[in-house]
DNA sequence: TCTGGGGTCCTAGGACCC
DNA sequence: TCTGGGGTCCTAGGACCC
């Protein structure tokens, strides 16, 4: 058997986790530069607050019904998430961390276990150890996990805990499941399925293989084997190093000055060599791009994007930043007002890997990577951008997060300033 | 006025190998 | 006159996830 852990409306759930006060009040967490709700609590949705929705057009309902609005705050929903996880912990030799709000536990091998006790007191300890409601469905296969774990969210009366395996049950479950829900049919399959006269998850279990095969590829079939209650997901336990690491923003006003551009992609240049630095990676490529406003009719629109290639690969950040700078103000020549911009790391390796060159300073290298190593341990003691380059600037632009909560469980990133001798 | 920020996997076609 | 048969690797684009 397979769980998995679902944090309830996570973002908005941290939120109340220090404000009491908002239980029972519509809460939604709104998106960088307070652009789109991207997590609502049961309240919200129930006023028809879609996921997504852009923010000025739902102001009318935060307005009318009082619903309490809040910036997004990774800080604080980083480390809630990470609470959640040592409580999923316990109850699993080893779990699959699949997203920031999301877990599967590797129940094989659990003998004489009640599961649907079982996946109510996983629920019952998060609650208790961390104020977040979970989510948790035990069934055979990951997806069918997730669909008992989206029945918990539809029936209280669960308490918080579904365990799914009687053929029977299942078929009972899936017959008024809509297909479009289902983990790995996304939207565009749906007019398909739709076509094919499927509605329930029940009722694309009934195709045949080939039919699925020819409509969907090796992913579809792999669900519909899923389904049927064949596992065929593998459960990846582990630490696995990221094949590409992006860093990219909207801006709060659009971008024409070669300079301001150049500042922004140079921090988000730091941030991408910060984070291949953490999984011990180098990046023998980067991809700086910028875009125009793609909701404006009126204005030309403008794709740019510039690869560059390292001849040593690299995730030190004067490099990086160097060769991203260098990038933007090529792309800043056009006379377009930029509206977004972002760094792409690919072709990624781990450092012992690296086939180093024959004429390279060795002695220098190491050098930059003792400053790097120093930065890093610095800026995570005293918080993000103690040093940084004088090419990231001083931050004039700043994206708009004006309602954001304050970063309750990591406070050192509270601390205003920092002078370092 | 105002519209998020990350990732992964699969597939088809071309280049290239012997 | 007659011109094989099997591979691998890489890339771009599309679909999916949260």
């Amino acid at each position: 058997m397979f769980a998995l852990a679902d944090c309830n409306n996570f973002f908005a759930s941290c939120e109340r986790v220090f404000r009491p006060d908002l239980q029972g009040r519509p809460v939604i967490v709104l998106s960088s530069n307070d652009g789109c709700a991207v997590a609502r609590s049961n309240e919200a949705k129930a006023l028809g607050i879609k996921m997504g929705a852009p923010f000025f057009k739902i102001r009318h309902l935060v307005e009318a019904h009082n619903v309490a609005v809040f910036s997004g705050n990774m800080a604080l929903y980083g480390d809630m998430s990470q609470r959640v996880r040592w409580v999923l912990e316990e109850f699993a030799p080893s779990i699959e961390v699949y997203s920031i709000d999301e877990a599967f536990l590797d129940l094989r091998g659990l003998l004489n276990v009640d599961f649907d006790a079982y996946a109510k007191a996983i629920s019952k300890r998060c609650w208790q150890l961390t104020s977040i409601p979970v989510s948790v469905g035990i069934a055979p296969t990951k997806t069918l996990a997730k669909i008992a774990s989206k029945l918990c969210k539809q029936y209280p009366k669960l308490q918080g805990g579904c365990y799914m395996h009687r053929p029977q049950d299942i078929e009972k479950v899936l017959r008024k499941f809509p297909i479009e829900d289902v983990w790995g049919i996304g939207r565009r399959s749906a007019p398909k399925l739709y076509a094919a006269g499927v509605r329930t998850a029940y009722d694309f279990t009934l195709l045949t293989e080939q039919a699925v095969r020819a409509m969907f590829g090796i992913t579809g079939v792999r669900t519909w084997r899923e389904l049927r209650g064949e596992p065929c997901i593998e459960f990846e336990d582990g630490f696995e190093a990221k094949q590409s690491i992006c860093v990219s923003r909207s801006f709060s006003q659009e971008i024409a000055d070669a300079d301001v551009l150049c500042e922004q992609v140079a921090n988000f240049a730091f941030s991408v060599a910060e984070k291949l630095r953490q999984q011990r990676s180098v990046a023998c490529e980067i991809l700086v791009f910028a875009y125009t406003n793609r909701f404006k009719d009126n204005a030309p629109q403008m794709y740019g994007n510039k690869l560059v290639h390292f001849e040593q690969p690299s995730n030190e950040q004067r490099a990086i930043v160097t060769a991203a700078v260098e990038a933007a103000r090529s792309l800043a020549t056009g006379g377009y007002s930029y509206k977004k911009a972002g760094v792409v790391a690919t072709h990624i390796m781990p450092v012992q890997n690296v086939m180093h060159s024959l004429f390279e300073d060795r002695a220098a290298n190491e050098k930059e990577g003792r400053i790097s190593t120093a930065v890093d341990a610095i800026n995570s003691a005293f918080g993000r951008g103690t040093v940084k380059l004088a090419v990231q600037g001083s931050g004039k632009i700043k994206s708009s997060s004006e309602k954001q909560s304050p970063h309750y469980t990591t406070l050192w990133s509270d601390i205003p300033t920092v002078t370092v001798k």
